[in-house]
DNA sequence: TGAGATTAGTCAACTTTCTGACTAGGAGGT
DNA sequence: ACCTCCTAGTCAGAAAGTTGACTAATCTCA
Protein backbone atom coordinates (compact mmCIF):
# COMPACT_ATOMS: atom_id res chain seq x y z
CA UNK A 1 0.00 0.00 0.00
CA UNK A 2 1.22 3.55 -1.33
CA UNK A 3 -0.98 5.65 -1.28
CA UNK A 4 0.03 5.93 2.23
CA UNK A 5 3.72 7.34 1.31
CA UNK A 6 2.58 9.46 -1.66
CA UNK A 7 0.52 11.26 0.89
CA UNK A 8 3.46 11.48 3.01
CA UNK A 9 5.88 12.34 0.45
CA UNK A 10 3.12 15.48 -1.29
CA UNK A 11 3.03 16.52 2.15
CA UNK A 12 6.76 16.92 2.41
CA UNK A 13 6.34 20.32 1.12
CA UNK A 14 3.65 21.95 2.74
CA UNK A 15 0.66 20.98 5.18
CA UNK A 16 -2.35 20.36 3.27
CA UNK A 17 -5.83 19.92 4.26
CA UNK A 18 -7.48 16.51 2.79
CA UNK A 19 -9.28 18.79 0.52
CA UNK A 20 -6.71 20.38 -0.88
CA UNK A 21 -4.59 16.65 -1.58
CA UNK A 22 -8.08 15.93 -2.70
CA UNK A 23 -7.23 18.29 -5.60
CA UNK A 24 -3.94 17.65 -5.89
CA UNK A 25 -4.17 13.55 -6.41
CA UNK A 26 -7.33 14.42 -8.32
CA UNK A 27 -5.92 16.39 -11.85
CA UNK A 28 -3.06 14.15 -11.36
CA UNK A 29 -1.08 16.95 -10.77
CA UNK A 30 1.45 15.29 -8.65
CA UNK A 31 1.14 13.22 -11.76
CA UNK A 32 2.29 9.23 -9.66
CA UNK A 33 -0.43 8.54 -8.29
CA UNK A 34 -4.35 8.83 -7.79
CA UNK A 35 -6.80 8.90 -5.52
CA UNK A 36 -10.63 10.21 -4.55
CA UNK A 37 -11.24 12.29 -1.87
CA UNK A 38 -12.68 9.67 0.78
CA UNK A 39 -9.97 7.30 0.20
CA UNK A 40 -7.67 10.59 0.78
CA UNK A 41 -9.71 11.52 4.08
CA UNK A 42 -9.65 7.90 5.65
CA UNK A 43 -5.99 7.82 4.94
CA UNK A 44 -5.17 10.95 6.41
CA UNK A 45 -7.13 9.60 9.52
CA UNK A 46 -4.94 6.72 9.85
CA UNK A 47 -1.73 8.02 9.50
CA UNK A 48 -2.71 10.19 12.02
CA UNK A 49 -3.93 7.50 14.44
CA UNK A 50 -0.63 5.91 13.70
CA UNK A 51 1.45 8.86 14.59
CA UNK A 52 2.94 9.26 10.75
CA UNK A 53 1.17 12.75 10.48
CA UNK A 54 -0.16 15.84 13.05
CA UNK A 55 -3.02 17.57 12.37
CA UNK A 56 -3.80 20.95 13.04
CA UNK A 57 -7.23 22.84 12.95
CA UNK A 58 -7.19 26.53 10.96
CA UNK A 59 -10.01 28.35 11.51
CA UNK A 60 -10.70 30.18 8.94
CA UNK A 61 -13.60 33.45 9.06
CA UNK A 62 -14.27 33.29 4.70
CA UNK A 63 -15.08 29.78 4.60
CA UNK A 64 -15.27 26.41 6.68
CA UNK A 65 -12.92 25.89 9.11
CA UNK A 66 -10.32 22.99 7.94
CA UNK A 67 -7.39 20.75 9.01
CA UNK A 68 -3.97 21.08 7.65
CA UNK A 69 -1.46 17.62 7.84
CA UNK A 70 2.34 18.05 8.70
CA UNK A 71 4.75 14.55 8.53
CA UNK A 72 6.24 13.78 11.91
CA UNK A 73 9.67 12.54 12.64
CA UNK A 74 7.86 8.83 12.97
CA UNK A 75 6.59 9.59 9.48
CA UNK A 76 10.06 10.73 8.15
CA UNK A 77 11.92 7.01 9.50
CA UNK A 78 8.28 5.46 7.81
CA UNK A 79 8.83 7.29 4.15
CA UNK A 80 12.64 6.38 4.50
CA UNK A 81 11.80 2.27 5.66
CA UNK A 82 9.81 3.07 2.62
CA UNK A 83 12.90 4.19 0.09
CA UNK A 84 14.75 1.61 1.22
CA UNK A 85 12.04 -0.90 0.80
CA UNK A 86 11.84 -3.04 -2.18
CA UNK A 87 8.78 -1.45 -4.93
CA UNK A 88 6.20 -2.97 -5.91
CA UNK A 89 5.85 -3.19 -9.88
CA UNK A 90 4.76 -0.29 -11.43
CA UNK A 91 1.37 -0.90 -13.39
CA UNK A 92 -0.32 1.66 -15.83
CA UNK A 93 -4.06 1.05 -17.24
CA UNK A 94 -5.74 2.12 -20.08
CA UNK A 95 -8.87 1.74 -21.44
CA UNK A 96 -8.09 3.30 -25.18
CA UNK A 97 -5.11 0.60 -25.43
CA UNK A 98 -7.39 -1.66 -24.92
CA UNK A 99 -10.28 -0.42 -27.66
CA UNK A 100 -6.72 0.26 -30.10
CA UNK A 101 -6.10 -3.91 -29.38
CA UNK A 102 -9.38 -4.45 -30.57
CA UNK A 103 -9.56 -1.37 -32.73
CA UNK A 104 -9.44 -3.81 -36.29
CA UNK A 105 -12.21 -6.07 -35.38
CA UNK A 106 -14.61 -3.22 -33.52
CA UNK A 107 -15.24 0.13 -34.78
CA UNK A 108 -11.98 2.25 -36.04
CA UNK A 109 -13.67 5.57 -36.75
CA UNK A 110 -14.91 5.59 -33.25
CA UNK A 111 -11.32 4.46 -32.00
CA UNK A 112 -9.78 7.34 -34.14
CA UNK A 113 -11.88 10.28 -32.74
CA UNK A 114 -11.48 8.64 -28.99
CA UNK A 115 -7.30 8.86 -30.50
CA UNK A 116 -7.76 12.46 -31.60
CA UNK A 117 -9.69 13.65 -28.50
CA UNK A 118 -6.64 12.07 -26.46
CA UNK A 119 -4.07 13.52 -28.02
CA UNK A 120 -5.60 16.96 -26.87
CA UNK A 121 -5.85 16.29 -23.57
CA UNK A 122 -2.49 15.69 -23.47
CA UNK A 123 -1.31 18.67 -25.08
CA UNK A 124 -3.17 20.27 -22.41
CA UNK A 125 -1.18 18.35 -20.26
CA UNK A 126 2.28 18.89 -21.56
CA UNK A 127 1.39 22.70 -21.28
CA UNK A 128 -0.34 22.54 -17.60
CA UNK A 129 3.20 20.21 -16.70
CA UNK A 130 5.22 23.46 -18.24
CA UNK A 131 3.62 25.82 -16.42
CA UNK A 132 4.51 23.42 -13.11
CA UNK A 133 8.24 23.48 -13.65
CA UNK A 134 8.91 26.70 -14.59
CA UNK A 135 7.01 27.58 -11.62
CA UNK A 136 9.22 25.15 -9.67
CA UNK A 137 13.00 26.45 -11.37
CA UNK A 138 11.81 29.74 -10.59
CA UNK A 139 13.26 32.09 -13.22
CA UNK A 140 16.79 29.75 -13.10
CA UNK A 141 18.14 27.92 -15.37
CA UNK A 142 17.21 24.09 -15.60
CA UNK A 143 20.71 22.81 -15.59
CA UNK A 144 21.30 25.15 -12.45
CA UNK A 145 18.19 24.32 -10.33
CA UNK A 146 18.45 20.73 -10.95
CA UNK A 147 22.23 20.62 -9.61
CA UNK A 148 21.67 23.31 -6.79
CA UNK A 149 18.13 23.37 -6.65
CA UNK A 150 16.92 22.44 -2.59
CA UNK A 151 13.87 20.08 -3.44
CA UNK A 152 14.04 18.36 -7.34
CA UNK A 153 12.29 15.39 -6.38
CA UNK A 154 8.93 17.34 -7.46
CA UNK A 155 10.85 18.94 -10.71
CA UNK A 156 12.01 15.21 -11.07
CA UNK A 157 8.63 13.41 -11.53
CA UNK A 158 7.20 16.21 -13.69
CA UNK A 159 9.77 15.73 -16.09
CA UNK A 160 8.98 12.46 -15.97
CA UNK A 161 5.16 12.61 -16.30
CA UNK A 162 5.83 15.69 -19.24
CA UNK A 163 7.88 13.12 -21.22
CA UNK A 164 5.41 10.30 -21.05
CA UNK A 165 2.98 12.44 -21.93
CA UNK A 166 4.41 14.00 -25.20
CA UNK A 167 5.09 10.06 -25.91
CA UNK A 168 1.35 9.18 -25.60
CA UNK A 169 0.01 12.15 -27.57
CA UNK A 170 2.44 11.36 -30.51
CA UNK A 171 1.52 7.76 -30.32
CA UNK A 172 -2.59 8.59 -30.71
CA UNK A 173 -1.66 11.00 -33.52
CA UNK A 174 0.18 8.40 -35.12
CA UNK A 175 -2.35 5.75 -34.92
CA UNK A 176 -4.89 8.07 -35.96
CA UNK A 177 -3.56 9.02 -38.86
CA UNK A 178 -2.64 5.17 -39.34
CA UNK A 179 -6.50 3.82 -38.55
CA UNK A 180 -7.70 6.55 -41.00
CA UNK A 181 -5.54 5.28 -44.07
CA UNK A 182 -6.29 2.07 -43.49
CA UNK A 183 -10.25 3.10 -43.57
CA UNK A 184 -9.47 4.32 -46.56
CA UNK A 185 -8.17 0.89 -47.87
CA UNK A 186 -11.13 -0.52 -46.78
CA UNK A 187 -13.61 1.90 -48.44
CA UNK A 188 -11.55 1.62 -51.88
CA UNK A 189 -12.56 -2.32 -51.65
CA UNK B 1 -14.06 -2.88 -14.66
CA UNK B 2 -12.20 -2.77 -17.55
CA UNK B 3 -10.15 -6.31 -16.58
CA UNK B 4 -13.29 -7.61 -18.90
CA UNK B 5 -12.76 -5.65 -22.32
CA UNK B 6 -9.21 -6.65 -21.70
CA UNK B 7 -9.35 -10.45 -21.85
CA UNK B 8 -11.89 -9.89 -24.44
CA UNK B 9 -9.61 -8.18 -26.49
CA UNK B 10 -6.86 -10.56 -25.76
CA UNK B 11 -9.26 -13.54 -26.79
CA UNK B 12 -9.63 -12.17 -30.35
CA UNK B 13 -6.21 -13.33 -31.56
CA UNK B 14 -6.76 -16.74 -30.06
CA UNK B 15 -7.97 -19.25 -28.10
CA UNK B 16 -6.41 -19.40 -24.45
CA UNK B 17 -6.80 -20.84 -21.09
CA UNK B 18 -7.14 -19.36 -17.87
CA UNK B 19 -3.67 -20.64 -16.86
CA UNK B 20 -2.17 -19.04 -20.67
CA UNK B 21 -4.15 -15.45 -20.12
CA UNK B 22 -2.47 -15.59 -16.53
CA UNK B 23 1.04 -15.72 -17.94
CA UNK B 24 0.15 -12.96 -20.53
CA UNK B 25 -1.49 -10.77 -18.18
CA UNK B 26 1.38 -11.18 -15.37
CA UNK B 27 4.70 -10.16 -17.07
CA UNK B 28 2.28 -7.42 -19.34
CA UNK B 29 3.29 -8.29 -22.36
CA UNK B 30 0.06 -7.77 -23.58
CA UNK B 31 1.31 -4.47 -21.44
CA UNK B 32 -2.01 -2.53 -20.94
CA UNK B 33 -3.01 -3.92 -18.30
CA UNK B 34 -2.09 -6.62 -15.64
CA UNK B 35 -3.99 -9.34 -13.45
CA UNK B 36 -3.46 -12.11 -11.35
CA UNK B 37 -4.48 -15.64 -11.84
CA UNK B 38 -7.25 -15.71 -9.56
CA UNK B 39 -8.83 -12.85 -10.95
CA UNK B 40 -8.74 -14.27 -14.44
CA UNK B 41 -10.44 -17.45 -13.30
CA UNK B 42 -12.75 -15.87 -11.61
CA UNK B 43 -13.48 -13.36 -14.97
CA UNK B 44 -13.61 -16.17 -16.99
CA UNK B 45 -16.22 -17.65 -14.86
CA UNK B 46 -18.25 -14.48 -15.22
CA UNK B 47 -17.55 -14.21 -18.66
CA UNK B 48 -18.88 -17.00 -20.06
CA UNK B 49 -22.08 -17.13 -17.16
CA UNK B 50 -22.75 -13.44 -19.22
CA UNK B 51 -22.30 -15.63 -22.46
CA UNK B 52 -19.87 -13.50 -23.97
CA UNK B 53 -17.07 -16.03 -24.02
CA UNK B 54 -17.67 -19.87 -25.12
CA UNK B 55 -15.55 -22.39 -22.99
CA UNK B 56 -14.11 -25.70 -24.76
CA UNK B 57 -12.88 -28.67 -22.59
CA UNK B 58 -9.15 -29.34 -24.07
CA UNK B 59 -8.33 -33.27 -23.37
CA UNK B 60 -4.24 -33.14 -23.25
CA UNK B 61 -2.47 -36.30 -22.85
CA UNK B 62 0.92 -35.00 -21.74
CA UNK B 63 -0.17 -32.80 -18.89
CA UNK B 64 -3.77 -31.74 -17.38
CA UNK B 65 -6.90 -31.37 -19.33
CA UNK B 66 -7.64 -27.72 -19.79
CA UNK B 67 -10.48 -25.46 -20.85
CA UNK B 68 -9.94 -22.71 -23.50
CA UNK B 69 -12.31 -19.64 -24.34
CA UNK B 70 -13.04 -17.97 -27.28
CA UNK B 71 -15.20 -14.71 -27.51
CA UNK B 72 -18.93 -15.50 -28.70
CA UNK B 73 -21.42 -12.76 -30.73
CA UNK B 74 -22.33 -10.82 -27.33
CA UNK B 75 -18.82 -10.89 -26.45
CA UNK B 76 -18.05 -8.76 -29.50
CA UNK B 77 -21.45 -6.63 -29.29
CA UNK B 78 -20.04 -6.02 -25.59
CA UNK B 79 -16.85 -5.04 -26.67
CA UNK B 80 -18.20 -2.48 -29.05
CA UNK B 81 -20.41 -1.08 -26.90
CA UNK B 82 -17.40 -1.15 -24.44
CA UNK B 83 -15.24 0.47 -27.33
CA UNK B 84 -18.09 3.41 -27.91
CA UNK B 85 -18.56 4.48 -24.53
CA UNK B 86 -16.42 6.66 -22.99
CA UNK B 87 -12.94 5.65 -21.58
CA UNK B 88 -12.11 6.22 -18.05
CA UNK B 89 -9.28 8.38 -17.32
CA UNK B 90 -5.91 5.97 -17.70
CA UNK B 91 -3.25 5.82 -14.85
CA UNK B 92 0.08 5.38 -13.84
CA UNK B 93 1.42 4.17 -10.49
CA UNK B 94 4.44 4.02 -9.52
CA UNK B 95 6.42 3.51 -6.19
CA UNK B 96 9.63 4.80 -7.53
CA UNK B 97 8.20 8.18 -8.48
CA UNK B 98 6.91 8.19 -4.65
CA UNK B 99 10.59 7.29 -3.71
CA UNK B 100 12.15 10.10 -6.08
CA UNK B 101 9.49 12.51 -5.00
CA UNK B 102 10.76 12.35 -1.86
CA UNK B 103 14.27 11.79 -2.77
CA UNK B 104 16.37 14.85 -1.79
CA UNK B 105 14.55 14.41 2.00
CA UNK B 106 15.33 10.44 2.68
CA UNK B 107 18.04 8.62 1.11
CA UNK B 108 18.94 10.06 -2.38
CA UNK B 109 21.87 6.94 -2.48
CA UNK B 110 19.28 4.08 -2.57
CA UNK B 111 16.85 5.59 -4.87
CA UNK B 112 20.03 6.35 -7.46
CA UNK B 113 20.54 2.68 -6.70
CA UNK B 114 16.92 1.89 -7.27
CA UNK B 115 16.85 3.92 -10.52
CA UNK B 116 19.95 2.33 -12.50
CA UNK B 117 18.14 -1.26 -11.38
CA UNK B 118 15.03 -0.20 -13.20
CA UNK B 119 17.06 1.38 -16.14
CA UNK B 120 18.23 -2.29 -16.53
CA UNK B 121 14.80 -3.78 -16.46
CA UNK B 122 13.53 -0.93 -18.78
CA UNK B 123 16.34 -2.16 -21.21
CA UNK B 124 14.93 -5.57 -21.25
CA UNK B 125 11.71 -5.11 -21.70
CA UNK B 126 12.71 -2.75 -24.56
CA UNK B 127 13.97 -5.79 -26.08
CA UNK B 128 11.08 -7.51 -25.18
CA UNK B 129 8.97 -5.55 -27.09
CA UNK B 130 11.81 -5.27 -30.19
CA UNK B 131 11.22 -9.14 -30.45
CA UNK B 132 7.33 -9.33 -30.51
CA UNK B 133 7.13 -6.69 -32.82
CA UNK B 134 9.44 -8.22 -35.25
CA UNK B 135 7.23 -11.71 -34.57
CA UNK B 136 4.04 -9.52 -35.39
CA UNK B 137 5.74 -8.00 -38.28
CA UNK B 138 6.74 -11.43 -39.17
CA UNK B 139 9.71 -10.12 -42.00
CA UNK B 140 7.06 -7.18 -43.01
CA UNK B 141 8.60 -3.48 -43.97
CA UNK B 142 6.77 -1.99 -40.79
CA UNK B 143 5.06 0.49 -42.93
CA UNK B 144 3.81 -1.90 -45.45
CA UNK B 145 2.63 -4.21 -42.14
CA UNK B 146 0.86 -1.08 -40.47
CA UNK B 147 -1.07 -0.25 -43.58
CA UNK B 148 -1.99 -3.89 -45.38
CA UNK B 149 -1.63 -6.41 -42.40
CA UNK B 150 -4.49 -7.65 -41.08
CA UNK B 151 -4.53 -7.44 -37.31
CA UNK B 152 -2.27 -3.75 -36.21
CA UNK B 153 -3.97 -3.27 -32.67
CA UNK B 154 -1.32 -5.72 -31.15
CA UNK B 155 1.73 -4.18 -32.79
CA UNK B 156 0.41 -0.66 -32.25
CA UNK B 157 -0.27 -0.88 -28.30
CA UNK B 158 3.26 -2.60 -28.62
CA UNK B 159 4.88 0.27 -29.81
CA UNK B 160 3.02 2.34 -27.32
CA UNK B 161 4.61 0.24 -24.94
CA UNK B 162 7.98 0.36 -26.13
CA UNK B 163 8.30 4.25 -26.79
CA UNK B 164 6.98 4.78 -23.11
CA UNK B 165 9.72 2.14 -21.82
CA UNK B 166 12.51 3.71 -23.51
CA UNK B 167 11.33 7.20 -22.09
CA UNK B 168 11.07 5.63 -18.52
CA UNK B 169 14.36 4.25 -18.88
CA UNK B 170 16.45 7.41 -19.81
CA UNK B 171 14.77 9.28 -17.18
CA UNK B 172 16.36 6.75 -14.60
CA UNK B 173 19.61 7.81 -16.07
CA UNK B 174 19.29 10.84 -16.13
CA UNK B 175 18.22 11.09 -12.61
CA UNK B 176 20.28 8.75 -11.28
CA UNK B 177 23.34 11.09 -12.43
CA UNK B 178 21.62 14.10 -11.79
CA UNK B 179 21.22 12.51 -7.81
CA UNK B 180 25.18 11.65 -8.09
CA UNK B 181 26.42 15.36 -9.25
CA UNK B 182 24.10 16.44 -6.02
CA UNK B 183 25.41 13.56 -3.48
CA UNK B 184 28.69 14.71 -4.94
CA UNK B 185 28.19 18.72 -4.23
CA UNK B 186 27.06 17.99 -0.63
CA UNK B 187 29.88 15.54 0.37
CA UNK B 188 32.39 18.76 -0.36
CA UNK B 189 30.70 20.69 2.25
C1' DT C 1 11.62 -44.42 -7.15
C1' DG C 2 11.38 -40.11 -5.57
C1' DA C 3 12.03 -35.03 -5.57
C1' DG C 4 11.11 -30.96 -7.89
C1' DA C 5 9.32 -28.28 -11.69
C1' DT C 6 5.46 -27.16 -14.77
C1' DT C 7 0.71 -27.08 -16.17
C1' DA C 8 -3.97 -26.28 -14.68
C1' DG C 9 -7.13 -24.56 -11.57
C1' DT C 10 -9.74 -23.44 -6.85
C1' DC C 11 -11.09 -21.29 -2.25
C1' DA C 12 -11.23 -18.05 1.48
C1' DA C 13 -10.08 -13.85 3.74
C1' DC C 14 -8.52 -9.56 3.41
C1' DT C 15 -7.31 -4.74 1.77
C1' DT C 16 -7.93 -1.16 -1.44
C1' DT C 17 -10.53 1.52 -4.47
C1' DC C 18 -14.85 3.18 -6.39
C1' DT C 19 -19.83 4.72 -6.45
C1' DG C 20 -23.13 7.49 -4.64
C1' DA C 21 -25.45 9.94 -1.31
C1' DC C 22 -25.12 13.24 2.40
C1' DT C 23 -24.20 17.52 5.85
C1' DA C 24 -22.93 22.35 6.28
C1' DG C 25 -21.26 27.05 5.89
C1' DG C 26 -20.02 31.01 3.06
C1' DA C 27 -19.64 33.61 -1.57
C1' DG C 28 -21.60 35.65 -5.53
C1' DG C 29 -25.01 36.80 -8.63
C1' DT C 30 -30.03 38.05 -9.89
C1' DA D 1 -34.61 36.05 -0.92
C1' DC D 2 -33.21 32.45 -3.62
C1' DC D 3 -30.18 29.62 -6.29
C1' DT D 4 -25.90 27.78 -7.43
C1' DC D 5 -21.04 27.13 -6.82
C1' DC D 6 -17.07 26.37 -3.88
C1' DT D 7 -14.86 24.78 0.31
C1' DA D 8 -14.66 21.09 3.71
C1' DG D 9 -15.65 16.73 5.18
C1' DT D 10 -18.34 12.07 6.24
C1' DC D 11 -20.66 7.38 5.72
C1' DA D 12 -22.17 3.07 3.79
C1' DG D 13 -21.88 -0.43 0.51
C1' DA D 14 -20.12 -2.62 -3.67
C1' DA D 15 -16.55 -3.88 -6.78
C1' DA D 16 -11.82 -4.85 -7.75
C1' DG D 17 -7.42 -6.42 -6.48
C1' DT D 18 -4.08 -8.93 -3.25
C1' DT D 19 -2.32 -12.64 -0.19
C1' DG D 20 -1.78 -17.22 0.91
C1' DA D 21 -2.84 -21.85 1.01
C1' DC D 22 -4.46 -25.77 -1.52
C1' DT D 23 -5.55 -29.91 -5.09
C1' DA D 24 -4.00 -32.70 -8.92
C1' DA D 25 -1.81 -34.51 -13.05
C1' DT D 26 2.34 -35.00 -15.72
C1' DC D 27 7.33 -34.40 -16.96
C1' DT D 28 12.26 -34.38 -16.04
C1' DC D 29 16.29 -35.62 -13.97
C1' DA D 30 19.01 -38.04 -10.68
Amino acid sequence: MALQHAVLATLLDHEYSGYQLAKIFDIGVANFWHALPQQLYAELGKLEQAGLIRGRRVIQHDRPNKRVYTVTELGMAELERFTAAEAKPSFFRDDLLVKVYAADRTDAVTVMAQLTERAEQAKSKIALFDDILMRLRDGRDEQEFLRHGSRVGPYLTCLLGRSLEKEYHDWCLRCAELLGTREGVRDDA
